[in-house]
DNA sequence: CTTATTTTTTAGGACTATCTAATTTAATTT
DNA sequence: AAATTAAATTAGATAGTCCTAAAAAATAAG
């Protein structure tokens, strides 16, 4: 079974939306998320369900299939591969590397991937900090909860944000908030949710409730 | 000024065709190079005139423009850096490289080929002895026969070769006359035109003639 | 120097992916 | 339950790339 670059990109967006959302996946949703109209979305979520990548009842919604989330995952993991390459080999900043590594993962070499995968030495968090799916799909995700949620004095690691545009990746490695930084909550302001918090050891930092939302720490 | 993959993919073609010593270019030559159809040539060559990257006359034949030449050089100095990088990196063998790279080849992005160029510590030839053109598109090409031209006990290094086909590259590497191997001619036969060589000083290896036209040595 | 052959181009489809505009269906409001 | 609004789909175009078949132009042969 073969997909179009296309086709691979609406997957990809319907599996993140079904990931986020929980609920189904919209249209509306799909058209926002690839940046294209509601009409070519439903065009193509027919294709999709004759491809059986989704089961698709026009009006009612879809679901991914297991064969669709096969392939959904093997684009993620190619992905996440090519941006741990750009940044740990060519040296990218982490908020650069999207834009390229969506062009790489339609390259089609399945030797090409297990071979960029051991020369990477298996890593198995991109620069984001999300998981790479292994060759098989598997994704092992560790228990992560928002910056927002901690308690005061708890400790952990930012393993990933959920907000990864580049302007908000910027201002984390503006402030010293980078993936693998290991933090502290050192107070939590009542009345506008602010969190206070010590980076490495040494630096204290200020965030709103909305930055604070939107980083994702592995607790210890 | 932006090519479509299939845009550069013919302009590849049509730099290579005119590199070959050919006079003019044809519709036919082009299309058996890419494996299309005469008519499919005819349509793109009247795109890529308009476009200015070709000038071309119809039933009269077409020549690459500055810019033309410039645009496919670069696309060729990118399928070779990642030819490098392939092999030198991801262990490939160089006769499975090609179909990647073909692919490689149409990623855009100024900075990732720059930072792998950096990264591949600047190589000027690829794994089959081709010279990597520069950012500019300047070639620095050393001068170099075909292994069927050198006198007996001429000495030289292999440095590229004529046809690239995986069935002939892979012979190649069987018998032990790889890229960079060091050669001598030790005899050449009048009435079939094949050759004895000495490879590395240690093997001695019989070649029909139509296998030493198709090797490149740049001869001491 | 006509005729035959080869090369090249045009004409007319097919397929993918996109769009706008119009229509249909579902959901919400009154 | 009917009317209104929102969401989703279809219809009809356009653009890119490819195809087959037919026509036109250039080249080769008698």
């Amino acid at each position: 079974m073969e997909l179009t670059t296309a086709e691979e990109n609406y997957l990809k967006a319907i599996y993140h939306l079904s990931e986020e959302g929980k609920k189904s996946v919209s249209t509306n949703d799909i058209a926002a998320a690839i940046q294209t109209k509601p009409a070519s979305v439903s065009d193509m979520l027919r294709k999709l369900g004759e491809k059986e990548v989704i089961q698709y009842r026009k009006y009612y919604g879809l679901q991914i299939t297991p064969l669709g989330m096969r392939l959904a995952l093997q684009t993620i993991r190619k992905h996440r591969l090519w941006e741990v390459f750009l940044v740990d080999k060519l040296h990218f900043a982490w908020d650069e590397v999207h834009e390229v590594a969506e062009q790489l993962e339609h390259i089609q070499s399945t030797l090409l991937i297990e071979r960029l995968d051991a020369y990477l030495n298996y890593p198995k968090f991109d620069p984001h900090g999300d998981p790479i799916p292994d060759a098989f799909g598997d994704v092992r995700s560790r228990p992560r909860i928002a910056l927002q949620e901690m308690e005061v004095d708890q400790s952990g690691q930012i393993v990933a944000v959920k907000d990864s545009s580049p302007a908000f990746l910027r201002y984390l490695d503006k402030v010293g908030a980078y993936i693998g930084a290991r933090i502290k909550v050192l107070d939590k302001v009542e009345f506008d949710g602010s969190v206070e918090i010590l980076v490495d050891q040494k630096k204290t930092l200020f965030m709103s409730k909305d930055v604070a939302n939107n980083i994702l720490v592995l607790t210890s």
